[in-house]
DNA sequence: TCATACTGTACTAAAAGGGTCCTATTTTTA
DNA sequence: TAAAAATAGGACCCTTTTAGTACAGTATGA
């Protein structure tokens, strides 16, 4: 299966959970970790990778905390993934530096891997964390040229 | 990153090798190894999970081998990753049994996971095999509507 | 100046993935 | 009829990655 980390997972967890609460201005680690019921060191590692990316502003001190840096409609799906699990690539080929395969014109493997990622980067990328917020509304996500494409209902499982 | 395992690449270009060559009625495990650059023993492998996949069909016997159930045309990348990853899914939420979170009406896990597979899933079942088999003329892929997309010229690297 | 909270690094146990080997079954050919 | 070629299915081991934890350091505000 195309796998996210848990890790990755939970680090939407606590992305939607700062969306969902715009009125409060700073969240400590401390009550994330208490309020989604997840280890706090694990919080706050995850906490750690999102400010790196810039997508987390935070608040030193006594009174300290962290916020989202931007609003909820302006974060992709893709940046959270991409600041928790490195670049969205399939496999080491898609991101190497291009001295190692590419005397080879047509590898297979490598063209291969670039038109999928482009495919499920592109889908990524038009998903906002904001989409999550109220994710049982969600019934319609836009395409690459903005328009709504009805992506049914949410309900029973996937598969 | 979201991962393919290397399992899945290879086979990915197994079935881009056969869909290339369709002249050929039968492919010998041996002789798609030796075409491939790839260890006899995983390709076998590879081949008899793309088989209980229904993807492949074999003829036993000393002038055996494997071919295309389908179409190239018919068979979507999404068919190829789930017969040797599993269900597209993120985690394991995704797909377990419907006992165990369920009672919580509004797990947001679940329904972030929900709507990021959707997504991807989508984005993979409009991409066929045959998508794959002349990769440097591919410019534009199908939206779920049907029309055509640019995903823009292959070229340099993803990221 | 002390308590609180973020910052950074390092370490260890567990799980998954990749790869190989062995044996049985089927079919064609000599 | 027997041998060879090829698929079918399972079991096994090793490496890598991931998850989770711990600890020392730094900045801020009461």
């Amino acid at each position: 299966m195309i796998r996210l980390g848990k890790l990755t997972d939970y680090g939407l967890v606590l992305m939607t959970h700062m969306a969902r609460q715009q009125d409060r201005a700073l969240h400590t680690a401390r009550d994330l970790a208490a309020e989604n019921s997840l280890p706090l060191p694990t919080v706050s590692k995850l906490l750690k990778q999102l400010l790196q990316a810039k997508l987390l502003v935070s608040h030193r001190g006594i009174r300290g905390g962290y916020s989202l840096a931007k609003p909820a409609r302006e974060i992709t799906v893709a940046e959270i993934i991409t600041a928790l699990e490195g670049p969205i690539a399939l496999t080491e080929c898609s991101t190497d530096v291009i001295g190692l395969c590419d005397f080879e014109p047509r590898c297979p493997i490598r063209t291969n891997q670039q038109i999928i990622s482009k495919a499920v980067s592109g889908a990524l990328e038009r998903l906002m964390l904001a989409d999550l917020v109220q994710p049982l509304q969600l019934a319609a996500i836009k395409d690459s040229q903005g328009k709504l494409v009805t992506i049914g209902p949410i309900s029973g499982r996937m598969q």
